[in-house]
DNA sequence: TTGTAAGCGTTATCAG
DNA sequence: CTGATAACGCTTACAA
């Protein structure tokens, strides 16, 4: 392995381990003649400094960690790369973390970055305890110890964290406006699931938007997903069998869209003319559509930005404010006028069994 | 912070660090008393050992470092989840870093883990130093300190590494075989950039399975992209403006796809009748298409599982074989017969300015 | 089984 | 500006 170390490189360039240290680690009261030689030296045996010793010592890592809930969702792997890029700018090594959707998973991740005393963390908490509906032992005791911590995209219950949110509010009320400008009036909902509070904020923008719109809101038009593509099928199959016959729908995420779409085509349906789709979180796949969907999106290259900056602010001792982001609605083909008569849409589809 | 060291455990429980040292990490010559008394003690205190102090002097991490392009490309999220997740049934804590195709962000990750003296490194290699077109400086050096490290997916000429890679032979023998069979023979080629070993195998393979149902590859057919979503489109404008309109294309992976079919799509084509396609990679968004798209995909999570398991021989000490992953065609309604007449395809379409 | 003490590779302190 | 030396928190001979 590399052995070479801070004495190999001092003994080779006949100074002390001190001035070797201090030329390797840019302190001014160095001179010009060690300088060279040292570096010279550090340059041909490969040194590389032990972070382990370093930290240590300094007991700083000049490392943050990241966790998120999945690097497989776009909306996640977006988010992750502004973060550590953004650290990365800010001279910041960023671990990144899956926890699954799972406060389990989420645990173990961060008590393996406590242990590599991490100078700070970024979490998208994972939801509530499941039996306690309260946040997570280990959950508390980071907030306890002190360790510089913010949350992004996501809040918990009874925790109080800088916290860097989406808000879908705007996006939602010129959305369902131009839907009811159509002529919808039952639109569905295919959301997220309950313990993750950006489910919980979309939904409750989507019930004040359409409030706004003057509809009612509707629970039979409600469909409970989790984020993922096969409760977007399932969404979609509850959609076609539904009673009421939607005639516009908006999906709380990217995966549970295309898992819906892929349904929708399947079953024949024309999105536009039989059913208009409005889904969250822009990401190409929604362009190459027929027609391309229309969006609600968010800034995650702001936020992530913002994220890094809030943490720093902790870690210098403020206080930074919560901070909600705005988002936005791109309107696209994929919303058409309510079809004239009600069940229209199911003409000449075939059965379910 | 959290300020408690095993110092402070020691002493609350009435014995020496040492004692308490070796109750906490289960060497077998302790008292029950002891036992008892150290592990009340360390969870009252919320004791978090210290990775750093533990590893300097066991000179081990239990921790991995994972480099790869882009977490943003799916190939390479899935990629990198399947081996989280094979490393984390192993004990072992995965560190996730992005190079963004880029030589220079790829040492600068490989240098902060190996000061972070990481176990064991997965790598995705970024192509060759462009200047000199040899393996960087900082990939050399990781070879000589004979640090641990497997490549996956990519090989680098000149550097002998264990290595776990994909074959796209068999199943774009498969793919030409159909499209053949359906009359194609003006067959286009969307590739990646010729850096990437993946990127010449892909073209390599495609010439030899035309090879193999008897057509002349044409480097006409050809075009350059760079595995991202922009250069897909520009690769669907080139192929449109193309003097021999060919009736069929492979691409060479799934964002280029998506940039590609958004473009044909603007364009009015409909796929299968005005073009036949086939992607590299498998993705949901391939299947929500009208008509799903065909692909030739690999087993990611075996071929993550392959890359955890032969980077944990190396550091027993082993030398594990290379490993070649076999592809899959699956064949999908976007291959449809080539239209009768040449260029029947540009009828009716927008002119390009 | 337990305690003492040395040492992992750095950086910080304090004289010189 | 430089060098000796202590200290960071932990593990591990070596003795007891």
């Amino acid at each position: 392995m590399n052995a070479v170390t801070i004495k190999d490189v001092a003994q080779a360039a006949g100074v002390s381990s001190a001035t070797a240290s201090r030329v390797l680690s840019g302190h001014p009261s160095t001179s010009a003649a060690s300088r060279e030689k040292v570096e010279a030296v550090a340059r041909e045996l490969g040194f590389v400094p032990n972070a382990q010793a370093r930290s240590l010592r300094s007991t700083k890592t000049d490392t943050i960690a990241l966790l998120i809930s999945d690097v497989r969702n776009p909306y996640f792997s977006v988010l992750a790369h502004a973060i550590e890029q953004s650290a990365h700018e800010a001279g910041l090594m960023t671990f990144i973390g899956n926890a699954n959707e799972d406060s389990a998973q989420q645990d173990q991740f961060l008590a393996a970055m406590l242990s590599r005393r991490v100078d700070g963390l970024i979490v998208v908490p994972q939801g509530l305890d499941q039996a306690a509906q309260r946040p997570s032992e280990m959950m508390s005791r980071i907030v306890a110890s002190g360790t510089p911590m913010v949350f992004v995209d996501r809040t918990l219950r009874g925790i109080e964290i800088p916290s860097l949110t989406a808000s879908s509010a705007h996006a939602l009320e010129a959305a369902i406006a131009a839907l009811t400008s159509l002529g919808h009036r039952r639109i569905a909902f295919i959301g997220g699931p309950d313990h993750a509070s950006t489910a919980r904020e979309r939904h409750l923008a989507f019930d004040a938007a359409l409030a706004a719109n003057g509809l009612p809101s509707d629970p039979a038009l409600h469909f409970a997903g989790d984020f993922k593509a096969g409760s977007g099928a399932q969404g979609a199959r509850w959609l076609l069998a539904h009673p009421a016959a939607p005639t516009a729908v908006v999906i709380a995420d990217a995966p549970m869209a295309i898992g819906a779409l892929t349904v929708w085509r399947e079953a024949g349906l024309k999105i536009s003319r039989d059913l208009s789709v409005i889904t969250f979180d822009e990401v190409d796949a929604m362009l190459m559509h027929d027609p391309p969907i229309a969006t609600i999106s968010h800034d995650l290259t702001l936020m992530g930005r913002a994220a890094v900056a809030a943490l720093q602010a902790v870690m210098a001792g403020q206080n930074p404010e919560r901070r909600e982001f705005s988002s936005h609605f791109t309107q696209r083909e994929s919303l058409g006028p309510a079809a004239a008569s009600p069940g229209a849409m199911m003409e000449g589809m075939p059965t379910h069994e």
